[in-house]
DNA sequence: CTGTTAGCGCTTTCAA
DNA sequence: TTGAAAGCGCTAACAG
C-alpha cells in the first residue's frame, strides 16, 4: 500500500514548518490553539496517517512487545498459552502497545536469540512464556539492570528476570488436601515431561504436602509425558497395570487428566468411584466433560495481563529491580474427585 | 536496550564505505569475496545486529504481517483460532515474516481501521480471521487491485478480498449423510449466533442436504447462541423441553456440541442411544471426552498456512487478482453418533 | 566492485 | 510559539 500523505505535505498545505506540524500532532499543548486546529483539519482532510516506521526510527522505540513462546509451532498448542495470550493482547491494547508473536522451536530458547530482538530494535520488550532458561551473562546483566524481558509462568528471578507465575504449589496443596479430606490414602501422580520446570515443581509440591500429612507412603509416581491428552491416555495404561491401584490420581495438568480419565474409563473403571482424578490448569472445557474435572484453576489471562503491565513498567522506567508476582489458583471441586 | 554498533561503525573499522558494508551484508554476491569475509568478520567481532526500524523505513517495508481477529479479547477464545494462529506462525516463520497480532472488540471490524495498519506502515499485509464484513469502497479498490488483505475462515471474495476457507457445506453434508445412514430421520439443529456467517451457512447446508434427502420435515432448529460450551448446555434445556425429541442433534460447532452433550446426559439421556450428537470443527480434545465426539475436522492450521502463503504471494506480486482457496474437512466418526 | 550522494518520514534540539 | 537544521541507521540509485 503506497503511502502518500506525509508531514511535508501537511506542512506545505498549511504553510507551517514541518516541525510545527509534527508538534501539533504529537504534543498539541505546545502549539497555539489556532495552529493545532488548522493542522488537525488539514490532516483529516488529506487523510494523514503517519508512518510508524519513520517514527520508530526517529524515536528509537517501537511501542511493540513480543510474546515469545517455545514449541508453539508444530505441536498441539496448550490452551493455557492461549489464555495467557488473551490477557496479553487485552492489556497491551489498553497500554497502547502492539504485540508481536514469535515461537521458538525447541526448549530452552537461547538467551542470545531473545536479546537479538531487542538489540535490532524489532520490539521494545519481551514476554517469555514458560521458558526454561535464562543466562544473565549472555544477556549482559550480571550486575547491571535487567533488560526489558519478563518471564511468564516460570520463575526466573534467580537469573535476574522479573517473573509472573501462578502459585502452583498452593494449587497442588489444595488438590492434595481435598483428596485427603475425601479419605484417600493412596495417590497416583501422573507426571509431565521429566525434568521440566513445571513437572519438577508440581511433583515436589505433591510429595511435600503428602509428607506433611504423613501420607508419603501412599504416593505412586506414574510416567506421563508431554503435557497433552495422548500422554495422559498412555499413563492410564500404566496405572491399570499396577498391582495395587491408588484410589486417587493427581495429574500434572488438565490435558493429562482428561486423557487419563478417558483411558481408565475405557477400561471399565468409574471416576470418581474406582479412581478419583484431579488436574491442574483450569481449562474451560474441563467443566463440560463427563465427569466434570476437579482441578486447580489458574488465573491465566490475569497472568498475561500482569506480565504486560510489568513489562510496561520496565519500559517506562517505573521499576528497574527484578521482582516476582505470583497469583493464586483456586480449586474447582467438580465430579471427578 | 541501547544499540551501539551501526553500519557506520563497521565502515570505519573496515575502512570500507558504509554502502559497501551494507551490500556485503545484504547481497553478499555483489561484493568481492575478500570484502565479504572482512565485513562478516568485523560484524561478528563487534556483534553487529542491525536496526530493523531503519531498514524498514529505508525499504518501505516491514516484513511483518498482522493477524487481526474480532472479539479475541474479553471472551472465551475459540480453540479454532488458536490452531489457525499456529499455522500462521509456522508458515510466516518459514517465509521470513514476523507476525503481529491484534484483536478488535466488536464485529464487524470497520474496513478503515484495517486499512490504517497498512497505510501507516505498521505491517505489510493483514490476515483477517473470521471477519464478517469488508467494504471495498472504503478500502479504495472498487475496481483497482485489492490491498494485501486476506480473509481467513470467511469467504469475502464477493467484496474482492482473497479468502481461504473450509468447505463447511461439505462438512455438514458429510455429517447429515452419516446420521441419515445410521437411520436417523429427525434432526435437531443446535444453532450458533443468529445471523452470523458461519451460522447461516451451516444451517443452510444442513437444511439443503436434508431436503435433498427428502428429510426436511425432520429438521428442528433449536436456538443456541455464541459458539461456546455454555450456549450448548443451554440449548440442551430447550431440546429436553421438546414434545417430540429428534433422535439426532447436529451442532453448529464442537463447543456447542460438547455443552449440549453435557446437558442432555446430565438429564439422564444417553448419547448416542437416546440422542446422537455431531459437531463441527474437530477440536483436538473432542476425541478425548466421553463419549468421543463425532465431528467434521477442519484443517485449521493448514488454513492459516495457506492464508499466509497467499498473503506472501500478494506482497511479492506473484498474484494480484482475488482468489478463493477452500480446504475440505474430514468426518471423524467416533462414539457420539 | 566500490564510493558518493541522496533520501525514507519523523523527531528534536536550538535559535529566533 | 514557530522555524531551521541535524540527524535516527539503512538502502539504493548512480557514478567511477
Amino acid at each position: 500500500m503506497a503511502q502518500r500523505i506525509t508531514l511535508a505535505d501537511l506542512a506545505e498545505k498549511t504553510g507551517l514548518n514541518i516541525s510545527t506540524v509534527s508538534r501539533a500532532l504529537t504534543r498539541p499543548g505546545r502549539v497555539s490553539a489556532e495552529t493545532r486546529r488548522l493542522v488537525e483539519k488539514v490532516a483529516a482532510d488529506l487523510g494523514y496517517m503517519g508512518n510508524i516506521a519513520a517514527r520508530n526510527l526517529s524515536r528509537g522505540t517501537t511501542e511493540t512487545i513480543m510474546v515469545l513462546a517455545p514449541n508453539f509451532t508444530g505441536q498441539a498448542i496448550s490452551p493455557v498459552f492461549t489464555e495467557v495470550l488473551l490477557g496479553v493482547c487485552d492489556e497491551a491494547e489498553s497500554l497502547g502497545l502492539s504485540v508481536m508473536i514469535h515461537s521458538h522451536t525447541g526448549q530452552p530458547i537461547p538467551t542470545a536469540d531473545v536479546m537479538r530482538f531487542l538489540h535490532n530494535h524489532t520490539v521494545d520488550g519481551i514476554l517469555l512464556i514458560a521458558t526454561e532458561k535464562w543466562d544473565r551473562a549472555v544477556a549482559g546483566h550480571k550486575d547491571g539492570p535487567a533488560p526489558p524481558v519478563i518471564s511468564v509462568m516460570h520463575d526466573l528471578t534467580s537469573e535476574g528476570l522479573s517473573s509472573v507465575v501462578a502459585q502452583e504449589e498452593e494449587g497442588f496443596v489444595a488438590v492434595v488436601d481435598h483428596l485427603a479430606g475425601l479419605g484417600h490414602r493412596s495417590f497416583a501422580y501422573i507426571a509431565g515431561l521429566p525434568g521440566v520446570y513445571h513437572e519438577v515443581r508440581r511433583y515436589a509440591a505433591v510429595r511435600d504436602r503428602l509428607t506433611a500429612l504423613g501420607l508419603q507412603d501412599g504416593l505412586v509416581p506414574i510416567e506421563g509425558g508431554p503435557f497433552d491428552l495422548a500422554s495422559g491416555f498412555a499413563a492410564a495404561g500404566r496405572f491399570l497395570a499396577l498391582d495395587q491401584r491408588p484410589t486417587a490420581a493427581i495429574c500434572c495438568c488438565d490435558a493429562l487428566a482428561i486423557g487419563f480419565m478417558q483411558g481408565v474409563r475405557q477400561a471399565g473403571l468409574s471416576v470418581p468411584d474406582d479412581v478419583a482424578v484431579a488436574g491442574y490448569d483450569g481449562l474451560d472445557y474441563t467443566a463440560f466433560i463427563t465427569p466434570a474435572l476437579t482441578t486447580a484453576v489458574q488465573p491465566s489471562a490475569e497472568i498475561g495481563r500482569a506480565g504486560v503491565r510489568m513489562l510496561d513498567d520496565f519500559l517506562k522506567g517505573r521499576i528497574t529491580a527484578p521482582r516476582l508476582v505470583s497469583l493464586a489458583p483456586r480449586l474447582a471441586v467438580r465430579e471427578s474427585a
